[in-house]
DNA sequence: GATGAATGAGTCTTCATTCAT
DNA sequence: CATGAATGAAGACTCATTCAT
């Protein structure tokens, strides 16, 4: 007999066996491609175990929550994300003559890493608009990211090879505008050719940052 | 009981109309409240009524649906932006030798329609994620105001006023790098300073548009 | 869709109207009926429900809960009870040169108040073992039944015609003797004979308070 | 792997036995505490496991039941504290020319065995109240009990020592009185002094076996 | 048109118990 | 015998919507 008042659930257990390990990630995977086709809300937790191949039971022994999970999904994936812009940004990459290939790049691996999974894009979004605690790993990405921008900038700056007044405001404005065409981009419901519109953004960002532009 | 009175043909017609559309109006104005305070799913029809001094079940004599209020407040304001904006876009606005103060401008006009109710931004743009019929109306809005620009900017282009390649992606970038840094700033988790950032996506579509940068 | 977070749910719609007082009581009898045969735990609320000819939703309208409804019918009970029993402790009552048969006939009313719902009584006393909150309204009445007691005990020596130490400790052992034999009696399981333990406990009580016994 | 040598017939046999009733007993301390800390159905079989230094499973091994588990404790509390009532109801000890040293020490004893665990009381009280099987283990003892004490009235009365009129029916009232007086006691809300409290019930049993009372 | 009581499907979560390893 | 992951039935409660008055 299920006890009235629920306590609050004791941690779950911690995977340290590599079993374990993997039925996280195949429930993992399960909800996520349970939000993709449904809907977050529309999910219930019982689909979730269905797919995974497992009990509703099993499934609160991983995660705490059906938020817990999508969370989590959010943590892994915006690290790597992140990760990878970061990396693009190191300074020691943007010292060859021409930086205008350099930003080209780097807004091809911001899309590329957005494509991956586009349904869950949507549901992520959704989740930062509504859930807090989404929207602060959201953010806390965010600013590694454009304080690697901005510290980029800054070197920059010092060399004189960008226009720049201030470098977190251009920091911010470059973030916002890569994103959020990148978003739309792979929403699908932009109504432009992508790869137009991705030789777009490097131009947007690279007339903003370098005084001439020889492609003119 | 006074007896009828064939009263004259031309008495107020439909006086109850009146009633009723001011009515509409409260539950509109109630239930934005309602959702700004607490959000969408967590607001209850019966606090909507119970804010607009009615009846759970009157409240469904004027909206089909829950749904269907935000809907159609999402119409009504997004209608109400785009004009706003299509407005400032009007060519006959671009004829002056300096087209940096008419993108300051829009700008600005961007961000004070925005900037009106803060907090149903966000539930709407939850929703924009969330339901297709919302993203429908934003979309059409959208379409419109990208159309207006892509018009304004065929025109300069023609005048060699501005010298990007391609209207349609021009105008859709422009579009995306406005809206998103707005949304931004008025959501408050920005953390630049918004008048800064201003004038930064200003610049960011004057450098995008025009040959030189005099202000530099 | 239901909202994930149960919030703390408003206070649930108050009774006014005379048919609705009826509702509550019919959900209250229902209840209790339930709870009497299956057991409180082993009752659900849709049964109460049903039982009551409501639908579930409908009895979350009158009760916060079904530990709330339960913790209601203890009052009623409890109350009625109290009362019945501290009527009979008033001083008036208690003149005559000879004062066993008023205990006797005290006992007597503690055990047909007692008597009138045997079946929850069990229910009752678990939830007093189980349940702070059930514990707070028995002991919010013993109270005033000790209290009432302790007051004629007073009264009774100061005239000189009981012999305790203190009315206090009288007052609890009487109390504690007569509930607990009632108690017992009315379970069924006692495997006395109820009369001659309800003579019984009034001689306890009256050899208790009284000098001389003139019946042995 | 060392190889099965025939081992000397004489091993000390069923060296488990002694192991495994170890565990037993771990199990039922650990069950108690959790109990009397949390409550009865508030405490997981985790639980109780984790308190153990066991797995969930190896519990089963030992008990079929979560329930079987207090059920076994309250088997061994009871009957202890019933060995020491009815070793202190023994007729050879109620010899002495005063009777009432020996209700006060009975009293005293009854209360001793109480407290040994006051937090787990509620709980067995609680299921006395719920559970069948448990009101069947506290009723086999009082059987007992109250049996050794008519024993020891119809001999007392048989002297001439008790004016009582028939040993059945006062050997319940004593029994339930005591009984409770003592539960209330060691329950900590009866809001009396334990110490005049105990005194009383003393007394208050005394008068009623027998005639005159000294201390008056 | 207004009212608000009634509806009841639908969801998350818990936990005693089992069983493969 | 131990382990602890897996099981899945079961229940309290919510809330959008309806409908009798």
């Amino acid at each position: 007999m299920p006890v009235a008042k629920p306590r609050p659930s004791r941690a779950p257990r911690t995977p340290q066996q590599a079993r374990s390990r993997r039925t996280r990630e195949r429930i993992l995977e399960a909800a996520v491609a349970c939000f993709e086709e449904t809907g977050y809300d529309e999910t219930t937790t019982t689909q979730i175990a269905r797919r995974a191949n497992l009990a509703v039971g099993s499934l609160y022994g991983y995660f705490r929550d059906k938020r817990t999970i999508l969370l989590e999904y959010l943590h892994e994936t915006v690290e790597e994300i992140a990760e990878l812009v970061v990396r693009e940004l190191d300074p020691e990459k943007w010292r060859g003559p021409d930086l205008r290939p350099s930003v080209r790049s780097l807004v091809r691996r911001v899309v590329d890493a957005q494509t991956i999974r586009p349904g869950v894009q949507r549901i992520l979004w959704e989740r930062f608009f509504k859930d807090a605690d989404f929207r602060a790993v959201f953010l806390r990405i965010e600013t590694r990211v454009r304080r690697a921008l901005e510290t980029l900038l800054t070197t920059l700056l010092a060399d004189g090879r960008v226009r720049i007044a201030e470098p977190t405001t251009a920091a911010f404005l470059i973030h916002s505008a890569v994103q959020w065409t990148t978003v739309r981009l792979t929403l699908g419901d932009a109504q432009v050719d992508t790869d137009a519109a991705m030789d777009g953004v490097a131009d947007l960002v690279s007339r903003f940052l370098f005084e001439s532009d020889p492609k003119m």
